[in-house]
DNA sequence: CTCCAATCGTTAGCATGCCAACTATTCTGC
DNA sequence: GCAGAATAGTTGGCATGCTAACGATTGGAG
């Protein structure tokens, strides 16, 4: 019973961290309206507009699920804008319309300053360890996470593009 | 559009990596039918039985509605008792039944795997660097989160007991 | 050219995590 | 002892994140 064995494991303190993280984020940017999953959807599209939904939910690593819900929002909202890509009528282009690049770009000072708040409990040396343990530890296990994580800038087909593999 | 700056924030950095740590829990830990958040509420019942709700969610820094429908969850497979505290007519006291002792048990072996995969890509002083580091984290900011974080054996009021402030 | 498999978006449903509001109960200050 | 505040549990509702399943479309192998 003495201090749980519970509050030392990763897990746990992931979690714990992430709610936090999460809670200053919405606290900063309470002003404008936005959610980490809304930031970071509106972020990706000002970076690669046009972008399809299936390829925004892998570069976010998110669920297309949970991406399309949150576009719907922002849709609402008049923040983004789909239309059916001309490639391909299976798949939506989005985009942000001027007033999502607006809010966006109002959106950064308070992004920052809930990146701050939530790392001053560390010193500068602490902050970038942990960044980078925490990139060593995504970046190790990306195909145990059930949404595939993509980053931008890896447009190109993996080479060995097994077909027709009976499952 | 060069490798965006979000995927060097701790936010993003974060719930990517809480994603993964609970992909892997509950992969680990899908033979006992165990999700994160349900392990957390057993492990803290074996060590408290009698427990009150609000008091098993400050002690895992859980919302008290969410503390509350895990609860309902574990009660209907039987793992998980509630009755009325002898103290007060408020407040339920919640302890494990045998099924779920002896079903925690059984998780135990599997969560400390995901535990030791989640880690796999670490050293073992990075290991430590990691849960030091998020530890001085969460620590550090536990005010910023909605749901207060209490450890266990705190049972003490705080001293400052401010009362009547009219809000 | 024609199947058949892969892909894209969508819907429905489950589990977390949160807030706001409500009822019942307990406690505090006077 | 009493009024009012604080507390415990509950309900309803919103946003994430996931799986499974489904139609529509595209692409590959023969």
């Amino acid at each position: 019973m003495p201090q749980l064995h519970l509050y030392q494991r990763p897990g746990f303190l992931l979690r714990h961290a992430h709610q936090i993280s999460t809670a200053v984020f919405e606290s900063a940017c309470a002003s404008v309206g936005l959610t980490p999953a809304q930031y970071g959807v509106l972020t990706v599209l000002a970076s690669e507009p046009g972008l399809d939904q299936t390829r925004l939910a892998r570069a976010l690593a998110f669920d297309k699920v949970t991406v399309m819900r949150v576009l719907h929002g922002l849709e609402e909202r008049g923040l983004v804008a789909r239309q059916l890509s001309e490639h391909s009528r299976r798949q939506m282009a989005v985009a942000l319309t001027p007033a999502g690049q607006k809010l966006l770009a109002s959106a950064h000072e308070p992004a920052e300053q809930a990146y701050q708040r939530l790392l001053s409990p560390l010193s500068q040396p602490q902050r970038d360890q942990l960044i980078k343990l925490l990139q060593l530890l995504t970046g190790g296990l990306t195909d145990e996470a059930r949404a595939p994580f993509v980053p931008l800038e890896a447009p190109a087909e993996p080479p060995p593009k097994a077909r027709r593999p009976r499952r």
